[in-house]
DNA sequence: ACGCAATTCAAACGACTGTTTAAATCAATT
DNA sequence: AATTGATTTAAACAGTCGTTTGAATTGCGT
């Protein structure tokens, strides 16, 4: 039916089919279904419908954390110690996870719907992916906030920060229904709430 | 069993079962138990699982709504060209929504995780409810935003707005889970976090 | 071309779902 | 006390759910 390998069509269809209809409806029989195989392939390949989803999420947020990393590693050359600009670490931040939205191709907007579904419902694989990937990253990142804000105490960062990142999440979950309200194109939409989203986090950290 | 009306137990064992265990595992039977009452009972009072649903939305947001209406026509005092405080405006905005998680004897925790979780599963009739009185309301704090920060265009205004209501969405879902984190009292957390917000917000507007 | 392992498939399992039906119970009015 | 309407109840309905089973099929190394 398709290059893909049947593991990956599954994958595939059940991100697009949480996106499309949630949590709520998502059933194996229209997952299999959608992917062009069989109910017990699904058992077979991922044992069972809850590891399913776990991978759909780990596929994707292990990705996301890792450009994330890659580029506050450049920025640092290596040193946590090192000062940084403000505004680079924030693009380092938000930039990878606002450009996987934007990658139709990957299927990337559909993603982050998912995500912010699976986060709602305090999945507790994505729980424990957060406690083992997340956390550290953000820690790093949170220090070199500090370092790039010298003024701001260390509290105040922490809080400002935890503010930042909701804005975030709420902007990728909410991506596709604010982009329908807007006039322009789609593309420009987008690059604009990056932008924005940016200048938005230097200006409350600015203070 | 209780000096509350079976339609009112049925609500609130509703909220709860969605708080604790997401919309994925809420079954009329456990609703019904829950409320010490018949599955037919649900049926009875409000005609289908879904109109329950709504419901339950309904009865805390148009409250929410109603408070912070109310907050901002006292500071207007009925003309919307007055110009106001930023701070009180950001107060009329973020506080009555967090009160109202600090609200447990009222269940107000739980509502806000019921809220996040039916945000995030776009609950059709969560959007309509956001259409016929979120939308308007939102307009009128935009608009006083406007005036109390004349250096600000108007489409900055309207992002940075966004951003800021992203974030409050944000803190209200995972208060539960960052409280837990932290080592303060809850009641201190509690307030911390309104007052932490209202200056992000403000330093957010200021630049 | 054979044999073995990996994969796919149809079918059935038991459990749970929301909703409906009609009978039973309750409360209040005549 | 009888009657009427509102409420509660038990039971059954027709589906859908995730998972398992064992047979059929495929693809690959020999």
């Amino acid at each position: 039916m398709s290059t893909l390998s049947t593991k990956e069509r599954i994958l595939n269809s059940t991100e697009k089919l949480i996106a499309e209809h949630g949590f709520a409806e998502l059933s194996i029989r229209k997952i299999s279904q959608r992917a062009h195989t069989n109910l017990a392939a699904i058992n077979y390949h991922f044992g069972n419908k809850q590891q399913l989803i776990d991978q759909v999420l780990e596929r994707r947020l292990n990705n996301l954390f890792d450009i994330r990393k890659n580029m506050l590693d450049e920025l640092n050359q290596g040193d946590p110690k090192k000062v940084c600009n403000l505004e680079q670490i924030l693009h380092a931040f938000i930039a990878p996870a606002l450009f996987m939205i934007n990658d139709e191709h990957q299927g990337g907007r559909i993603f982050m719907q998912v995500l912010a579904r699976a986060y709602a419902e305090q999945s507790e694989a994505l729980h424990d992916l957060m406690k083992d990937r997340y956390t550290p990253i953000i820690k790093e990142f949170a220090e070199a906030i500090g370092l790039a804000c010298p003024d701001l105490p260390r509290e105040t960062i922490f809080w400002r920060f935890h503010f930042i990142i909701g804005a975030l999440t709420y902007t990728m979950g909410h991506f596709g229904a604010t982009s329908v309200a807007r006039q322009m194109p789609e593309e420009e939409y987008f690059e604009k709430s990056v932008a924005e989203l940016i200048e938005f986090a230097k200006a409350a950290l600015s203070v």
